[in-house]
DNA sequence: GTGAAAGCGCTAACAA
DNA sequence: TTGTTAGCGCTTTCAC
């Protein structure tokens, strides 16, 4: 392979235009001090020799790398991906913050670091002297990992974590986990309910305990009992399973159960076919994410839509600002989620009631 | 936001090694001409003070990028990640393509290209020039397109093209699309069906026409009748939606269909339901694809797997020969496609067999 | 086998 | 408002 050059480079636009090297820089950054007309001249001869300008010698000469590195957990990553059980909390960050990437002339690099491995830094650091990225995202697990947080707090590069409440360094961005549960909760204690179970995600997830205090406050406030309500999954469908049964085969079983993801709601409505009960008649079913699959199951699944795409695209845009020097938004941004009404809730049996 | 500079750089390791920056640069790219001694001294170096070289740096001196770029069509992708209907395909391209480029210290950078656009050159050219990719992989429908593929060849940029036998610039790589409709047709055949259907797939793909002349070829090899058989869709549900009730309202309806994708296979599965047919008992389904929705479907979909992540990991492995100078494959590179079987097949219905 | 010098494409700092 | 100079971190000559 014959070494590549850039083709056109900043001195045949100079050239072109007959200014110097430094008009044309100025004229490429948008900066003031450039007459209309020198900026249109030279804007002239950038669309006519079909200039673009380098990114590595933009980072080069210190200026910004208009990359932006999103970073997932590798391991949880890769499993979705193989199983592929249509889980796309990747394609819709993709979709969220290359977009809006884009808009802005950057781009969106993604990445994948292990959450548990020893050698976190030392993944995380040749990411970013490799590429040099001009921000990065975090995502939950990472986004309160402290190892990684202190790190890239010593790195001098804006980072945002997505799915944190936590302060500190890093610009924390919420899904509003909390308040989507109770929005689950209300909506059917709105429709009769009074029964609620309620399957917990992993605890390696901050996001799985504010899933739990949002129904939990929500059963509170309408003065319900929660106890024996909570069971812990992980996830899984097993641990949905598993989580399911023991709700169901309660002495007082629950109307409705809310599932903090879809896989688990999906082995919740399996769970109850196997006992016979109907979803929606007998039992309600809520759950989190609303991943594809909430469209195929038996019934849908009415579910709390993770607003993916609208986080990662935030996330972008709080970079670039910090970028341009911006400060950080004083309080907690929160990008809500909505309730996705399909066929699995409906008001509780007639005999319960 | 200050400027950042790298922390550790060459010049920093060649101190600390006392050595001079050239010998560090060699011991980095695994040069030879340099003593076991010297290389190990300077590799302790390295480790000790945590140095990764600059991607940009390494790309300004005229050496690679360690950098792939994955074009996909932008309408089509932004669409699949909007509906949200499990479609992974680019998923699975992540999958084998990030994967093995890890392997090798390469990166993959994910990007979406109009195919109608006017201005695909441009976008491509700003894509190339911002980046200086090493090398390029084309995925349907861009993989035929005459001008981006000509556009590429005058780049002099190693460049495969996923889904294409055509030969021409840039590696062509196949991922057996023929092959697989002939398997699948000898399938149901082998399973006593003689009228089998197939809905096709977009024109716009030339991978459409190539499963026709599979289910073609492997009818024609058992001297069974096409006729009327073949509909034409889009890979839409709708589109499958009406070539289904074509073919299922048939004088003589065949007891097999052959869907070009999964959506229209599910539109199938829909179709038969509403005209009170069982699958399989009265109807055997086979779809293309396997994206996640075969799971969901009832009953779950026999379909032909596209082996995305072995073919992305397999294009990327071609790309980084090509860039070690090494020749491209006399041969077509063929990565073939398995039959998953499922749920929606059954021999033809006593009645008609 | 190792080192010194030049230059990649661009921008920051300064000068005019 | 515009141009000049130096240097970013690295690799490629070309000496030694």
């Amino acid at each position: 392979m014959a070494r590549r050059r850039q083709a056109v480079t900043i001195k045949h636009v100079a050239a072109d235009a007959g200014v110097s090297l430094q008009t044309v820089s100025r004229v490429i950054n948008n900066e003031p001090n450039v007459r209309a007309e020198m900026k249109q001249r030279v804007q002239a001869s950038i669309d006519k020799l079909g200039y673009v300008p380098s990114i590595a010698a933009q980072r080069m000469s210190g200026s910004r790398s208009y990359l932006i590195l999103a970073i997932n957990d590798r391991e949880r990553t890769i499993a979705d991906w193989r199983a592929r059980q249509g889980t796309d909390w990747v394609d819709q960050m993709l979709l969220g913050g290359m977009l809006k990437c884009a808009e802005h002339g950057y781009r969106m690099i993604f990445e994948l670091i292990d959450t548990h491995d020893d050698h976190v830094e030392r993944e995380l650091l040749a990411a970013i002297a490799a590429l040099q990225p001009d921000g990065i995202i975090l995502t939950p697990p990472h986004s309160d990992n402290p190892q990684i947080v202190a790190f890239l707090a010593g790195q001098n590069i804006p980072f945002v974590r997505i799915g944190s409440h936590e302060d500190g360094a890093g610009i924390p961005l919420s899904m509003d986990d909390e308040g989507s549960a109770r929005t689950a909760t209300r909506y059917l204690i709105g429709r009769g309910h009074a029964r609620i179970g309620f399957i917990a995600g992993s605890d390696e997830y901050n996001l799985s305990g504010w899933r739990v205090d949002g129904w939990r406050a929500a059963m509170a406030e309408a003065n319900l009992p929660t106890e024996a309500l909570l069971e812990a999954g992980d996830f899984s469908y097993a641990s949905g399973e598993r989580a399911a049964r023991r709700l169901l085969q309660l002495p007082q079983r629950p109307t409705a159960i809310i599932a903090s993801n879809d896989q688990m709601a999906l082995a919740t409505l399996e769970v109850a076919r196997d006992l016979g009960l109907t979803v929606p008649d007998d039992l309600s079913v809520i759950s989190f994410d609303n991943t594809p699959l909430v469209h195929f199951t038996q019934p849908p699944l009415t579910a709390i839509d993770q607003p993916i795409a609208a986080t990662a695209s935030r996330a972008v845009e709080l970079i670039i600002a910090a970028q341009k020097g911006e400060e950080r938004p004083a309080e907690l941004t929160v990008i809500s989620a909505d309730l996705v009404e399909r066929g699995s809730v409906a008001p509780p049996p007639a005999s319960i009631r």
